[in-house]
DNA sequence: CAATACTTGACTAAATTGGTCGAGATTCTA
DNA sequence: TAGAATCTCGACCAATTTAGTCAAGTATTG
């Protein structure tokens, strides 16, 4: 399992805008330089965020983005299946159902979708106990300790 | 996490091994006829999987593949590893040691890092515990119920 | 020797990934 | 109300990866 760098993208972009939680709106430009991430890929990415519900914006002089959702009601799960298709499911034919009159490559594939289901059911698990604000705690136990203050008091 | 179609082919492949697993060898041809694999292909696939050393091969008129180990001492997480490159870490950097001095970007996907790194235990973690051996078995199951012996009775 | 089967490496088409770009729509402020 | 700032939308593009194909070669058996 990698994430894409569209992926990882999406969770930094979110994860600034967790840390800034509030009612103002953060500009695409400013995001984009904390993260280091092109400005144009972000703003597909923050568009494609929007659509799934994840953000809103604001136009304008004074526009930008906020979370739409609560850092501790957005799980990495959602964003990933968001970002980067379903999770869940590779092959949407025979998960149940009927297991008559396989032929054999048909036995040996559904088998091997089996345990891949439980694969993909193992990183749910892991996912979806990981919310933007526990990654938020995370990145400041990191920054925490040290004497480097985040770019926007300098 | 999904399974590329070349590592399903490898597993279907190797799982076809493991069914008639034995002294004999047996041909490129019947397994991509049984499993419905393109045949160059497939060889492509057979070779990748002698130099990691999963079968062994046999030339000439009496030729073909078998299993180099038994199908219990073989682990789809081998498999994939070795189909599919390496589970355990996407980026070598960072796993450990020194947070200091790290822009906010840095923190950011070292935070990431971490989750995805349990996310791949997770997955390691199921796919360690499955044997080919154990696929077979499963395999067995689904075929087993029902009037369908495998081709090669026919 | 001839047939059969694996071996090796080059080649290719299509899909995916990681972006870029231009023009438009909105909103604020002077 | 003009202009600047900012998001929005869709098209575009190059590099990489994926899924195969192919030809020529080597080994083995009968």
């Amino acid at each position: 399992m990698k994430l894409s760098q569209r992926g990882e993208y999406a969770i930094q972009a979110l994860l600034v805008l967790s840390i800034y939680y509030g009612p103002e709106v953060i500009r695409i430009k400013d995001i984009a330089k904390r993260q280091n991430i092109p400005r144009r890929f972000l703003e597909q990415i923050l568009n494609d965020l929007k659509s799934g519900g994840f953000v809103q914006s604001r136009r304008g002089v004074a526009g930008g983005y906020r979370l739409e959702r609560s850092p501790e009601e957005i799980s990495l799960s959602e964003i990933i299946r968001h970002i980067e298709g379903p999770l869940e499911s590779s092959d949407s034919s025979n998960v149940s159902g009927k297991k008559r009159n396989l032929h054999s490559d048909e036995a040996a594939k559904y088998a091997i979708n089996f345990v891949m289901q439980e694969v993909r059911s193992a990183i749910v698990g892991v996912l979806d106990a990981v919310t933007l604000s526990d990654l938020c705690s995370r990145v400041r136990e990191i920054q925490g300790p040290m004497e480097n203050p985040p770019d926007y008091i300098i």
